[in-house]
DNA sequence: TGGTTATATAAGTATCGGCTGATATAAGTG
DNA sequence: CACTTATATCAGCCGATACTTATATAACCA
């Protein structure tokens, strides 16, 4: 699933909201997001099973509980396509700042080019 | 449809990597993805009516034909909800060169809401 | 004007992803 | 141990959405 995909999901989106305020619980983040979307358990933890294998979420036992939290990597991917886009509404100060801040990778000022070996 | 479900497929992104080059007609795309993904020329422009329904595109007419270009807005609405993300990965300084450029809104350091009014 | 080119829309179908209810697994607790 | 709590998985259903073919619309051209 691309990351994208992954984030095309409002529940998907909120729980990383909430995972970026700090580690929760599956439980935690169950009783919110049933309480918000009117979804159950099960669909829940389906979601967060999106969120693990596709790296935006770490997830660490706590007994029998597990303690998720944000894992850069599958937003940094989102990001890093982003970029190639950035120069058609951030200010060149933005960019440049951004070039700099990120080691200089990627110097060009070229669209973002992505896997389409598939489909 | 949310900004990340347009992008979530990966026909969409192609084109807009496409029009990240600069301006192209409808048939001009067409050609590149017909190769690509091997599908129809409806598909094509079913995929145009979603970008620029979504505020990912604008367009022009040129006589018989309609020129496609990149609309900030809808990568840039993207691009906010990332924001508050940012700094689980990017270095700090990227991060104030950021919201410098950006003029200074949304200072907090908080995670992004999103509307959770549908579903 | 009639024919062609450029693009969009419509209607129908099929695939895919998200949901539910049931159940499995494993860790606490008395 | 038996019971409860915490979380995950499974199977099956259902609706959204990305296709297809056929067709509409409109500009261009001889």
């Amino acid at each position: 699933m691309h990351a994208f995909d992954v984030l095309g999901d409002p529940v998907r989106r909120r729980i990383l909201e909430l995972l970026a305020r700090g580690e929760r619980t599956a439980g935690g983040i169950g009783e919110v997001i049933q309480e918000e979307f009117g979804i159950s358990q099960p669909a829940v933890s389906q979601h967060l099973r999106v969120l693990r294998d596709n790296g935006f979420t770490t997830v660490r036992p706590d007994g029998a509980r597990r303690l998720y939290a944000v894992d850069p990597r599958g937003l940094r991917e989102v990001d890093e396509w982003l970029a190639g886009f950035r120069r058609f509404w951030a200010p060149k100060l933005d960019a440049l700042a951004t070039e700099l801040a990120r080691g200089r990778r990627a110097r060009r000022a070229q669209p973002p080019t992505e896997d389409r070996s598939t489909r």
